[in-house]
DNA sequence: CTTGGAATGTCAACAAGGCTGACGTATTGT
DNA sequence: ACAATACGTCAGCCTTGTTGACATTCCAAG
């Protein structure tokens, strides 16, 4: 995508009034707290919270990554990552591999069941993602990617498009 | 399943694939990070957090909001609120006016710190939003807010367009 | 006028999930 | 041989959420 459309002449920058960005934050807040209520749903009870979810969600994008990858990924320091791990690992649903090359590395992996769950998750997250995609249309949806990706910290940007060359 | 939208014409949806969705989940996910980041550097240090400054906002937008209101808005309980109210208040920033009509009632309002305080942190926050919106332009910002609305739990989205139809 | 319920405040106890600091252990690379 | 890296872990602390219980004040309906 080249340039913005250029502000010259009648087109009005309406679009950048307090008001309508106060629209967006606000957007921003009352949207995320529905895009986390269906993994928090089916993880409670189940002991484990949003930040195995996290967790979960990164190792399966990126199976054998490394303990310090998940935590620049994350933004979390080693011991808070080490006991969502170390929950994970006790209840058999991620395995750590000691690395071939490097054997101080441990390589984290979805057990079979750890891959169940990631779906039931994921299936769970994707549904709500994809009735509101349908809803607002193809268009809408490139905008919303457009302005998310501007609203990102660089270091942020630059993981989220890491991690998209991968698989997207 | 049900019917997806007719496919009328070459309109492909290409932009439902599982793939998109993972995008749109991952984006959510960076930006939120990105879109908290500069209140809460601001918050630290004063020995305060993004609770805090979610109630200074909500009080700065409907002044005089009484406390079971904010409790809805936030979605928290009556305890969790009223830690962060006595703190608030006892920092001089939000001053609990007895109700007129109904004395049981507090009404919230911003005290003269209060309100420099919202405007600091709202000035950084809407700062980058600015900075997204100007880089995505217009139409990439309708269908972000088109997105982020669709994504809503019908409780917040009622909320959300309450509180737009205030003062939006 | 009494009384039930609503709106609020508060105390206590607890959990999740962040943080820092310190220390230990393999393992790698110089 | 030695420094640095990758990881694990213990201990302690903070914020922000929870539940449960109880007190107060006050409106409104019987």
């Amino acid at each position: 995508m080249a340039e913005a459309p250029a502000p010259q002449g009648g087109s009005s920058l309406l679009f950048l009034t307090d008001e309508q960005l106060r629209k967006g934050i606000e957007a921003m807040f009352f949207a995320y707290r529905g895009f986390t209520a269906d993994p928090d749903r089916i993880l409670e009870g189940r002991e484990m919270g949003r930040a195995h979810h996290r967790a979960i969600h990164f190792i399966h994008r990126s199976p054998g990554t490394t303990v310090s990858n998940l935590m620049a990924l994350l933004g979390v320091t080693k011991q808070s990552l080490n006991r969502v791990l170390r929950a994970l690992i006790a209840a058999g649903l991620v395995e750590a591999r000691v690395g071939r090359r490097d054997r101080r590395e441990r390589h984290l992996h979805l057990t079979e069941e750890g891959a169940r769950l990631e779906r039931e998750l994921s299936d769970a997250q994707r549904e709500r993602m994809r009735a509101a995609y349908r809803t607002a249309g193809p268009v809408a949806v490139a905008g919303f990617r457009q302005v998310l990706e501007a609203m990102m910290d660089d270091e942020s940007r630059r993981q989220y498009e890491a991690l998209a060359g991968r698989g997207g």
